[in-house]
DNA sequence: CCCGATTATATCGTATACAATTTAAGCAGA
DNA sequence: TCTGCTTAAATTGTATACGATATAATCGGG
């Protein structure tokens, strides 16, 4: 059986990430508490938790909130991605295994799945499939250290899937890149690797660039995520 | 005043940073809370807290030890910061502040006053301001979520320094770079901080390596961390 | 003498109660 | 009406108690 801090925290995990405990709510340990039949200390343990991994910020005294993140917040993170996942299909393309392949493999099928659905491509399937694919990848690389400092950052994509504007011509060049990368990495070339998934990840800052409308530019203060309840 | 998961997170830290906690030793809930003066509840939430950090490692209903790293480990965290560092520098070289670099001076004036302190160099304090001079230029680089990636990977140095050995030539080696990079920031040149910074990192893995003895080599297993109990 | 089952111990996981703190509201005075 | 102080509410911080779990020690059978 799982722990009860562990429940909490997926669940307080998913809800953020669903969009369902918006940038800026509060948070106070009765009501999650409450909402999940928990006690306040697994609550806590959770809250803190998510805390470490950049999902919610905690004040002394307080309480939680979910981060909201800035517009250069947002870059900053894209230019960690940018540059740590790079290295890591570098890495990786030495030292992948053929059974990390074939998962690569597995999860690209699960991504185009996703995307022909029909009548309309499954937002859901994309995000969770894509994030599998570069998961996959970092854990290849076999560096403990890169694996931590770049999951946080896979937060905000998820974050931001039920914003994300998935047109034909960027599910068409995210399909070759994909595609690519598993070449550079069958192929055992770091650098190729490294260079295809930084224009994979370049490419897609792009696409939001032109498609970002409402993010709060700059100053996402607590005043205006407390008018915003 | 501070609150007491505060204090007890910042004593645990010290007394790992300071080997007084040794790697692999256990650290029960109580134990800690009866040094400290706490109850377990706090104590909880400063483990968990360095947890996160890498500091410990927690297994579910056994509880915390000191984390004790492989060296392939050590040399997985060298690799991050040489990446890290140097984007860091990089960044830092175009937006440094007349106040961070008068900062940055005063650290390298503190480091160079702890070298040639007499007797003998003064250890702690050769660390203690270099790790004020490299955060000062994580810092100015503006990018929180960079620092965030990088901090983790300074605890190890701190944990080695008590076996560092710190020659005359290491010492001299590390004042050319220290110089040379407060210039390449002062002067703008965001590719030259950014080389210099990887050379510094480089210069001192390649001292350490020629000193590193008894590190366990790879697999330092819980069993082994009981075994020196 | 060795091995498996059982008990014992240590430690954590969780709930609850109360103290401390911060934030918000209400109220008196200018 | 506005300002400053006092009071009230909400929320966290900490201690403690008890139950759950894993590890270690013990004991009985082979």
């Amino acid at each position: 059986m799982t722990t009860s801090s562990e429940r909490a925290y997926h669940a307080v995990k998913e809800a953020i990430l669903d969009g369902r405990y918006g940038g800026g709510m509060r948070l106070p340990e009765d009501m999650i508490a409450g909402e999940l039949g928990f006690s306040r200390t697994p609550v806590r343990d959770a809250l803190r938790r998510l805390n470490s991994e950049g999902l919610v910020e905690i004040a002394p005294n307080f309480g939680a909130r979910v981060t909201q993140w800035s517009q250069m917040q947002l870059e900053e993170m894209t230019a960690m991605r940018i540059m740590l996942e790079g290295y890591a299909a570098q890495l990786a393309a030495t030292k992948i295994t053929p059974a990390e392949l074939d998962e690569l493999l597995r999860h690209n099928d699960a991504w185009e799945a996703a995307v022909s659905s029909s009548p309309k491509p499954d937002i859901d399937g994309i995000a969770n499939s894509n994030l599998s694919f570069h998961r996959t990848i970092v854990t290849a690389a076999g560096n403990k250290f890169l694996a931590q400092a770049i999951e946080p950052l896979w937060h905000l994509p998820l974050v931001m899937k039920k914003y994300a504007m998935f047109s034909r011509e960027r599910l068409e060049l995210s399909r070759q890149h994909h595609s690519e990368i598993i070449a550079a990495l069958s192929a055992g070339e770091p650098q190729w690797a490294c260079e295809v998934m930084r224009t994979h990840i370049v490419a897609a800052r792009a696409f939001d660039a032109k498609l970002a409308p409402d993010v709060p530019s700059d100053g996402a203060t607590w005043s205006e995520a407390d008018a915003a309840e």
